[in-house]
DNA sequence: ACTTACGTTGACGTAAACGTAATATACGCC
DNA sequence: GGCGTATATTACGTTTACGTCAACGTAAGT
């Protein structure tokens, strides 16, 4: 259970885990692959709610079918850092091409949900021609 | 290069792939997985409309983040074929959820276009004040 | 007949993203 | 002070979605 003593702005790895509906195995591989970085009590992990607000990045990330690699670089773009001109130029590329691919998935999710309507109609049909018999 | 003979509504392997940039061994691997049923002409595999079709709408999910399995049964969806009642009530049940999952991805990728618009000004903002030094 | 291009079927390999033990350590509690 | 629960590390296993040969057939052009 969430400890009393430590502010309420940090995490036990399976509370964090809990909140989000991940296995602790997940929060650990994200870990290894440099995703997250918590802090450490000891051995035990304790995570700040900017690592909450990433593991959050990530899993949405994860709905838009992005790859961790990409969320990686998504993440990355809102803490440009020590950037010289030149990432930064490269930064607005990539931020433009991720912008299009979103566009993309909103016409896609348009059409797939209008083929829904139609397909969702169909069966509605079905079943009330069906009723009948 | 395209058959002459051949109406125009079949495509062999090669360009149907090459028409949506995908290799021919995605072509067959999706049909191992029973994603695609291509005719065959001897042992060649000929290519309907239809079947360029599904293929348009397997990538379209895939740009989703959709599984193929996930593909494989929205398609299903559009075909309810020899399909009972209980079949037809699970089925409008499967679009529904579909759609719930869309529209959690609507919101996401509003969310995340955001987020891009607000990186891209902070960096040409950081462009702007590097740019006098 | 020779080459070139496209097609076929195996079959093994691989990268990503975890799952699943096995084992060990530490903490709180009755 | 034993017991349960959480946490850690290590390491092998698994699934998805193909990649990548290898070995061969076939049809067209020269």
């Amino acid at each position: 259970m969430t400890n009393i003593v430590t502010s309420s702005t940090e995490y036990s790895i399976t509370d964090l885990c809990k909140e989000f509906g991940v296995t602790t195995r997940t929060a650990r591989y994200y870990e290894d692959i440099g995703l997250l970085s918590p802090s450490r009590r000891g051995q035990t992990r304790v995570y700040s709610s900017a690592d909450r607000t990433r593991l959050r990045l990530i899993l949405r990330g994860k709905r838009l079918g992005l790859s961790l690699e990409d969320s990686r670089q998504i993440i990355d773009m809102y803490e440009p850092g020590k950037t010289n001109i030149d990432q930064l130029n490269s930064l607005v590329g990539a931020i433009r091409q991720q912008r299009e691919k979103l566009n993309q998935q909103l016409d896609d999710i348009g059409n797939l949900l209008k083929d829904l309507n139609k397909a969702e109609a169909a069966c509605i049909d079905a079943l009330k021609t069906n009723g009948d018999s």
